[in-house]
RNA sequence: GCCCGGGUGGCGAAACGGUAGACGCAAGGGACUUAAAAUCCCUCGGGCCUGUCCCAUGCCGGUUCGAGUCCGGCCCCGGGCACCA
């Protein structure tokens, strides 16, 4: 018997594949077609177990549905523009543009080596300006609609690099190069209008059932739709020294009779005016202005105040309420401006408490003890279903959350001091990166015509490709030859926009591009988008859960209302993969900076339950940290490289352990020793089948003259294909689909049954086995598909479908409960009545012995499964 | 801090409200072998009163004939938080 050597047989195969034209996709009407996309990888150079994970899986639907009968398109691509190219050409030296097309030359080779089933006909990288004119030609249309704009956005400033900084490169506050305190810097930026869909955005969640719950859940708070109220307070004219009036958001007008503070953010205009002459708060602005922009890093900072000596009037009671500047409000959000509630707000009331400011009780229990306490205002503030009513409020005392707020807001509309009002959380997506390695922004600065995009034959505004960024702002700024140029309206001198465009932008319309990758005359060719739109299923990360998914989706219906694209939404149903996960190990280096050790490089002591207890670098035989399990990434340098693991079990090994070691969306811990199973499954499988096919083919499987046994056998088989297309199909859990195949081949492996039925039966299960196994392990199971003598490839036999009367039985086993707990076991006829059921049941000798001395209150009969005797 | 997940044997996991631990890894024992590797077979959550018994799915409480699964409260771990992609 030839041995099973993956390395030869997969490339052979894969040669085959390529020879037989078997990947070419075209438009065909012969043939539903079916869309499966895997988020394409940014270009970093070498393959990751992540990328593994993500390819293989979208390869299993892709060949699965094949299967099925659908004309599957599945392509492949690059979002090649990105900060890492950028950090490459400052440690290396080596242009962006280079570094990136080597590292797509690289990981193409990787991808191929995996065996996907890929038209690379249809290979695209955003980087190329065949790509990125497209995106160009759509800014200018959007821009020219409005639903482009500019206005000044918040950036973090690095005061020594003179940089802007990305917040990933903002470490504790400081810049990631130059240990520099970050600053918040306001600069011009292009925005798109993304909350004008906010509210389509938010409803056609609903329509996206084949999205996983969680997903819809997480992009439906972040466009966080509230209902409130808009709140004027009159300046008090005595204390700011002119006329005005301030607004604030509140999805709580309600509460308003407890307002006793108003807080601005350090930016806001009634701060910037008590500053003028008042140097402490003035110092204390700058220090609000201090630190990262993200706000992970402003919600977990002290919370810090500071009066303005300013005041505004209660719109209800005419008091004079303070008004603080406070570093915990955003600018940006809402009006900038919060009114607080100290009793029945967890951040008002610690503040109100740290500044000595008054605390009214504004609601108490509708039944019972009013015994409002420091601890219990979040219960009160969160209830909205009556079980409170409004205390201290004067006229409005007595009301519960509903009628407290519409009497409220109607005082205040009937007052002009407030109006209903419904706001998103979601904020306009601003675009603009003060970047060289990234798509440029087709906008000219005329002096007197202002900002002209550029105009549609003269696009694309190509990005020169051979320049070195330095790490001191962006190189574009400093290339006269780039930004040098003409206003395309009057002719006067005028200067080039510098910014490039956010790489989120390449990576929201790339699935559209694929319908037609190399049309020069659209951006999607309506027919081709026509056939092959929306993408029928889409499989990433679950870090994309929301900006990707949320971005492309805004993308579609920017794209369906230029008439690009029909149909609202572009991904019909989302598989989100769990992270690729292992141990991290570090050492501190000097200033605190952490350098980061690979799993490969240590080796691990272990306590007697197998816990890791220590580890030390090989290298040097010291001890490093044990930082955890993290996600792989190149920041924590805990990525095992796949490339290595093909080249020593083949690429069907590795597909098999990624597919089996977990389920997709859970996180895959990794596991050499996991990677050998799954060789040994297929080393086993590749004996089985290859000692069949090494004796005369069996005559056809003959149901009629099957024994017990072998008809076992046959409904084990077609039990097995049901469930493994049920599992990929619909379930999309891999792991068990895989399992199904192992437990019947386990029985293969002890069938003993040489008599020409016995060995028909147990052909068939091989062959089953073989297509089960084939959208998983497409090289291995072509190779068993040859030698069991079937024609052609097996990526295109169709799927099998169960044979239902192999599945019929004669006997069931019944598990018999008595109170929910397992006291024995029954066989029973398939076809015995649920009386007949329950009496055999209730005969049990095991059951008996716990029915003595008790009477039977109940009989549950679950058909098919367990009867459950209630005592 | 906010939003979303997860927590089950030594480990990865299965159980789609109905037999907790399928399938696999590791470990132990055996067969084969001069030996090792490979392969094959057996054992494998805990307990002691060895019974088709008792306990056991992060912790506490609830719903149900029946809860790993549903509900409420907590603890721990992970993802996202708008300039990493």
């Amino acid at each position: 018997m030839q041995d099973y050597e993956p390395q030869n047989l997969e490339l052979r195969i894969q040669r085959n594949w390529i020879s037989s034209g078997a990947l070419k996709v075209c438009e065909t009407a012969d043939r539903p077609a079916f869309y499966c996309l895997a988020m394409f990888p940014y270009p970093s150079g070498r393959l990751h177990m992540g990328h593994v994970r993500n390819y293989t899986i979208g390869d299993v639907i892709a060949r699965f549905q094949r299967m099925r009968g659908y004309n599957v398109l599945q392509p492949m691509g690059w979002d090649a523009f990105g900060l890492p190219a950028e950090n490459a050409a400052l440690k290396h030296g080596v242009p962006p543009a280079r570094w990136t097309r080597e590292n797509i030359a690289q990981m193409k080779a990787q991808l191929q080596r995996l065996g996907l089933a890929y038209d690379w006909n249809r290979e695209i990288a955003t980087c190329d300006p065949s790509y990125y004119r497209w995106e160009q030609w759509l800014f200018v249309r959007l821009f020219k609609k409005g639903v482009i704009y500019k206005k000044a956005g918040m950036v973090n400033w690095d005061p020594v690099d003179q940089t802007v900084l990305a917040n990933e490169q903002v470490i504790d506050g400081r810049g990631w190069r130059s240990g520099a305190l970050v600053e918040k810097r306001e600069i011009p930026m292009y925005y798109f209008a993304i909350t004008r869909y906010a509210e389509e955005l938010l409803s056609d969640l609903d329509q996206l059932e084949g999205w996983p719950e969680q997903v819809r859940a997480m992009q439906r708070n972040w466009i966080g739709k509230s209902f409130g109220a808009e709140i004027v307070f009159d300046y008090d004219e005595a204390s700011i020294g002119e006329k005005g009036q301030l607004r604030v958001y509140s999805t709580r007008p309600d509460t308003l009779m407890g307002a006793t503070y108003i807080a601005v953010a350090a930016e806001h205009p009634l701060a910037t005016r008590a500053a003028e002459g008042n140097p402490a708060l003035a110092a204390f602005i700058a220090a609000c202005k201090a630190g990262s922009v993200a706000e992970a890093d402003m919600a977990t900072m002290e919370k810090k105040g500071m009066p303005t000596g300013q005041f505004v009037v209660h719109p209800l009671t005419g008091a004079k309420l303070p008004v603080f500047v406070a570093n915990y409000v955003l600018w940006g959000y809402g009006e900038g401006a919060v009114m607080a509630v100290p009793a029945h707000d967890e951040r008002d009331f610690a503040f109100a408490n740290k500044y000595a400011l008054p605390i009214v009780q504004v609601y108490k229990p509708a039944q019972g003890e009013d015994s409002f306490s420091a601890t219990q205002w979040q219960e009160w503030y969160a209830a909205k279903d009556g079980s409170l009513v409004t205390v201290n409020t004067g006229k409005y005392d007595g009301l519960d959350f509903t009628a407290a707020f519409d009497a409220i807001v109607a005082d205040l509309e009937a007052s002009g001091h407030g109006t209903r009002k419904t706001q998103f959380r979601l904020r306009d997506w601003g675009i603009s990166r003060q970047r060289y390695w990234g798509c440029p922004i087709p906008i000219i600065h005329c002096p007197s015509c202002g900002d002209v995009p550029v105009p549609e034959q003269d696009l694309p505004v190509v990005l020169p490709e051979d320049v070195v960024p330095d790490g001191a702002g962006n190189p574009l700024a400093k290339m006269p030859s780039f930004y040098a140029c003409k206003c395309p309206n009057c002719g006067s001198d005028a200067r080039r926009e510098t910014d490039t465009m956010d790489t989120f932008v390449e990576s929201s319309w790339y699935y559209a591009r694929y319908a037609s990758p190399r049309s020069e005359r659209a951006m999607v060719e309506p027919d081709a988008a026509r056939y092959w739109l929306p993408v029928d299923q889409y499989v990433g990360g679950i870090e994309h859960a929301i900006l990707h998914l949320l971005y492309a989706r805004f993308f579609h219906k920017l794209m369906r209302d230029e008439g690009l694209v029909t149909g609202d939404e572009p991904f019909k149903r989302l598989l989100t993969q769990g992270m690729v996960v292992a141990d991290t190990f570090y050492r501190e280096l000097d200033g605190g900076k952490k350098e980061w050790i690979n799993p490969a490089d240590v080796d691990i002591t272990r306590d007697d339950k197998g816990r890791m207890i220590a580890a030390t670098l090989k290298a040097d035989g010291q001890p490093v940290e044990i930082g955890g399990m993290e996600k792989m990434s190149k920041s924590k340098n805990n990525g095992v490289d796949p490339q290595g693991l093909i080249e020593r079990y083949g690429a069907d090994t590795i597909r098999l352990f990624v597919l089996f070691a977990a389920p997709p969306d859970q996180s895959l811990e990794w596991s050499d020793a996991g990677v050998e199973g799954a060789a040994r499954f297929l080393k086993r499988l590749w004996r089985l089948v290859m000692t069949e096919a090494e004796q005369a083919a069996p005559p056809p499987v003959d149901p009629a003259v099957l024994n017990a046994a072998q008809r076992d056998l046959r409904r084990q088989a077609h039990q097995m294909i049901a469930k493994v297309g049920d599992d990929i199909g619909r379930r999309q859990t891999f792991n068990t689909a895989i399992a199904a195949v192992m437990e019947l081949s386990n029985v293969l492996g002890r069938w003993a049954d040489d008599t020409p039925a016995g060995r028909a039966v147990a052909r068939e299960a091989m062959l089953l086995s073989i297509c089960a196994l084939a959208p998983m392990v497409p090289h291995i199971a072509q190779a068993l598909w040859e030698a069991l003598g079937q024609p052609g490839l097996v990526m295109d036999a169709a799927w099998p479908e169960a044979d239902p009367a192999a599945l019929v039985r004669d006997e069931l086993e019944i598990v018999v409960q008595v109170n929910g707990k397992r006291r024995g076991q029954i066989r029973v006829p398939v076809d015995a009545d649920q009386d007949a059921v329950g009496q055999a049941a209730l005969a049990e000798p095991n059951v008996q012995r716990f029915l003595e001395g008790a009477s039977v209150r109940k009989l549950i009969v679950v058909p098919g499964k367990l009867v459950n005797v209630v005592v």
